[in-house]
DNA sequence: TTCCATACCTAGCATAACTAGGTAATGACG
DNA sequence: CGTCATTACCTAGTTATGCTAGGTATGGAA
């Protein structure tokens, strides 16, 4: 369950360059360490809504003696959108942290 | 937007002792900084699944010369589901920490 | 007496994320 | 060759969450 903060999440895993729907989730998964192991039927529903909205744009690619694939890239709004949810995930972070009281000393 | 981590915080407000409905609103804008400010559409119905699923229980209290308020406890499976929402709390925000990067180097 | 703050409530909506299916192509394995 | 796992895409439909937008009622201040 990733609770409204799948775009930011999606539109982070875009930013290092274009990936396609599939990469995307390995990328998410590793990146997380497995505790974001997204169904299919998350992402690529978001990355439709992403795109639909101007975040992202695609373009089928069939590299050489593979299957077809849609690349998504970052468009500039997307890349504006993705800092204001950066820093929206900020500020909601700080405020659960403080609400949960113990929480997040942070030695690690 | 709470994204799921309504009960947690809901559950969190309570550790201090018993409250109701109200005043958990209260407290939870005050010991976020406002950036959560609840509408009671939000909370009331939080408090009833609450209780409905055995975490919280209420009983009607009226102060003297006061309207009647409905005071809210934790239960003990309540103090259990913190500690483990809690956890939950750790380990996502970690995790979206990761991905998106540049965040939360925390000097604050 | 009028208004604001306190204090509770709920029906109904929007949306997010997930479940659970489906389609194909590729390569490995026997 | 047949079968299976993996890659790679898709979507209809369910569920639950949180919100909007209303409503009721009391007490105190102006």
């Amino acid at each position: 369950m990733l609770k409204g903060h799948l775009d930011a999440i999606v539109l982070a895993a875009l930013e290092a360059g274009p990936a396609h729907g599939y990469a995307i989730i390995e990328t998410i998964k590793r990146n997380s360490t497995n505790t974001f192991d997204l169904p299919e039927g998350t992402v690529y529903p978001a990355l439709h809504r992403l795109e639909a909205a101007g975040l992202l744009s695609s373009a089928w690619m069939t590299p050489p003696g593979g299957r077809r694939r849609r690349m998504y890239s970052l468009t500039k709004a997307g890349s504006a959108a993705l800092a204001d949810r950066r820093k929206a995930w900020g500020r909601f972070s700080q405020a659960v942290d403080a609400l949960l009281g113990g929480g997040r000393a942070w030695p690690a």
